[in-house]
Parts: C-alpha cells; sequence; structure tokens
DNA sequence: CGCGTTATTGATTAGGCTCAATAAGGGTGG
DNA sequence: CCACCCTTATTGAGCCTAATCAATAACGCG
C-alpha cells in the first residue's frame, strides 16, 4: 500500500483507523489514530503518494471524496484550503506529543497519556470519573506505544493496581481524571484546536 | 515561547535550528532539525500559535516574512498554498520517521538514522565515501534521539569501532555509506520530495 | 591561565524485552 | 449446545539495553 497513488480523502463516520508504518519486516509502529469525525489522507491533495499505510483498528465506516472534489472545493470556498491547513498543522502536533510519548515516557506513562489523548479527542472527559468505548488489543496498544505487548499487559495492571484506569471489553473506565492526568504528565494544550479537526458526529 | 503568537514565516539561510518540546522542566525532546533552506513556522499561516520552541542548534542566520505577505502572496499565486500543503505533508512525513527511530531502534541505528537523514537532507551525499558539516553536541544528539548523553557518546563509539561513521570537530565522516544505511535500517523513501522542500542555497 | 562546557570511561541499577507456558475468550461448524 | 481452534490476555524467569551516578580528561574561550 505504501507508494500507491491515493485518490480520495477519507472521513471516519465510525470505529477506529490508524497509520501503520513498517520500518522493517517484524516492526510495526502505529504513528496516528483517527477517530469519527477525523479525516485522513488529506494530504494526498497536495502529494499524492502514501507515506504510510492506514488500516481500520476496529470494524470502522468510512467516506471517500476524490481529491479532484475537494480542489474544486477549495477553489470555490477559501476558507476551506485555510481549514486544511489547520488540520494539517493539527495532526502534526499530535504526532510530535507522541514521539515524546513513546521517546521519553515510561511504560505506564505512556499508556496512560495515550488514554487521556484518547479520552479528549472523544470529547469523552465528563467530569473527574468517566469510562469510554476504547475497543485496541494490547497488542495494538504496544504498536502505538512503542512497547512491548507483554510489557503493556503488566503496565496496565498495574495502572489498574493504582486506581488509575481499567480497561475491560473495550471499556476504559477512569475512577480520578486528574490523577490520571498527573500520571501520564498529561497537558491537553496541544490538541487545543481538536473540536475543529472533527467534522462529523 | 510555548502559546506566542506567531507573526512570521522563517527560512532558514544557514546553520541549523530545531524545534523543541519541552514535556516536563527536565526533559527536552528535539522534534524536528530544520537545516540550510528549510523554512519553519509555517504552519503559523493557519493557526497563529506556537505548538513548541524554535531554537538554533548553531549559529544560524535566518530570514523572517510576515504571514500577511505570505498570505498576499498565496492569494495571488494559487501555486503557492500549493506548495505550502506539500511542505507541511513533508514535514509530517518526517516527524513521523522519527517517532519510529525514538520509539523503536535501538541506540546505534537510531543515531546513524540521524546521520544519514541528515547526509540525505543537506544533499551531501557524494559516493560511498563522504562527509558533512554537523555541529551537534552529543547532549544535542541525545535530545534528538531520546537517549542520555552518555549512552549516546558510548554508541558514537561503538559506530566509530565498526567504521560506520566517526564524528569530530563537528565534521561526520562517512567511509561506507551502504554499510552504514544497513546498520540505521535507513530507506531515504520518506524524504523523496525533500528537494522541494529546500528553498534556498 | 582558569573556568565552564563537552567528552569519555567505569560501576551499578532499573526498566523493558524475550522466551515460555498457561488461561481465557470468541467464533465457527457440527 | 458443544467441541475446536485461534486470537488475546496473563504470569513467571532471566537477560540485556540503556539510565543513573560519579569521576576524570579534554576542549574552547575570555
Amino acid at each position: 500500500v505504501i507508494g500507491d497513488a491515493i485518490t480520495s480523502v477519507t472521513l471516519v463516520l465510525d470505529g477506529l483507523c490508524a497509520r501503520v508504518d513498517m520500518p522493517s519486516e517484524d516492526r510495526r509502529q502505529i504513528t496516528a489514530i483517527y477517530i469519527k469525525g477525523n479525516v485522513f489522507d488529506l494530504g494526498g491533495i497536495f502529494e499524492p503518494e502514501a507515506p504510510a499505510t492506514i488500516e481500520a483498528l476496529t470494524d470502522a465506516s468510512i467516506v471517500r471524496v476524490p481529491h479532484g472534489d475537494m480542489r474544486a472545493l477549495m477553489r470555490v470556498y477559501p476558507a476551506v484550503a485555510e481549514a486544511f491547513g489547520r488540520y494539517l498543522m493539527g495532526d502534526a502536533a499530535i504526532t510530535a506529543e507522541w514521539l515524546i510519548n513513546v521517546g521519553g515516557r515510561e511504560a505506564r506513562a505512556a499508556l496512560a497519556h495515550l488514554f487521556c489523548e484518547m479520552a479528549v479527542r472523544m470529547g469523552r472527559v465528563d467530569g473527574n470519573s468517566f469510562s469510554f468505548h476504547f475497543p485496541l488489543s494490547q497488542m495494538q496498544l504496544s504498536e502505538a506505544t512503542g512497547l512491548s505487548a507483554v510489557h503493556v499487559n503488566r503496565s496496565l495492571g498495574s495502572l489498574r493496581r493504582d486506581g488509575l484506569m481499567r480497561m475491560a471489553h473495550g471499556m476504559v473506565q477512569v475512577p480520578d481524571w486528574e490523577a490520571l492526568k498527573r500520571g501520564a504528565h498529561f497537558n491537553s494544550r496541544y490538541l487545543a484546536p481538536e473540536s475543529a479537526r472533527r467534522f462529523a458526529h
């Protein structure tokens, strides 16, 4: 799929998709997760070659819009072009934060950070105690965090024992949002314009 | 500097600049390096808030162009807007590759990969044996790779002993480009449009 | 020459990986 | 409904990479 021409922009209607890089035969790294309302392959408008592969992490439904239509839209409504630029910026900010997460935080914090980001992006933060649907396998979590699947398991157990969060049957339960944020060194600043990054619900 | 309004796009005329994130008081992560001919803060055209800080890694000279002028330019020459989009894409591809580098490669390979990227981006690859100017301190290398400064030192020594590269007085010498690429698991595909990402020399 | 930064090296610790084995789900076909 | 199989989760043991702590040497500069 790498190197393929991309001919359309894709909107995620439901489910989860991921940008996956395969640096070698045996390693996979998830470099972005797209949720309901997110758009990917927007960059294909400018550079019609896939830098990476997009996969569905769960059952997902999507809508594809041909690049030609997008270009036409941009020409008619200049604000659309501006929105694209903003959106690309947002994506880049999230990728940079992932770089920090994968590179510099220890396992528990990295996982906690991922859950914090998802909770905020999904708009599921509601009070200090809440839960949300996030049905990734531990192997998928390991590909997103750069950890081994085994260590993901142990770290999730550790977070659970500490009462920071628990994950079961695809649901993440956060009993103490403030504590989780603290444990993850999470600051949502980089997600500020996320509301603007979701086009549908 | 984070959160400051950005009012201009910056072109690097000479030297090296870096995008630095500070996730906590004691940790610094370099998430991008800009070389002669690169541009940064382009995204500020769309989202006038600094997602991170830019620092000079070496003595550097730069040119700033106010965003207003850039917007005007985009309006007059639609191709400019398209070039911006392409440029942002290129930046994003490099950041994603750094994510893989920092997250998944072991120390020697991560360092080697960084040198490979820089050699290619600087256009200094010339035959199988060559050298180029890259005056980063080991501490700066550690901030770029997510390693400790001590381990950067040891890993550089290891690369040197294996004849993959040597670094001294700000010069990187590559005796065997093919061997270095192999050791770094380097594939320049993600840099493909780099030539288009440099506006000056 | 003296001082601060940078580089180098050693010793120890710790976080995370690998290998390995077991348990628990979750579908599918009979 | 049950047997089967494959994926996913859990737990243990040992190893290994890289971090930390610490001390010394080498620069580079005023």
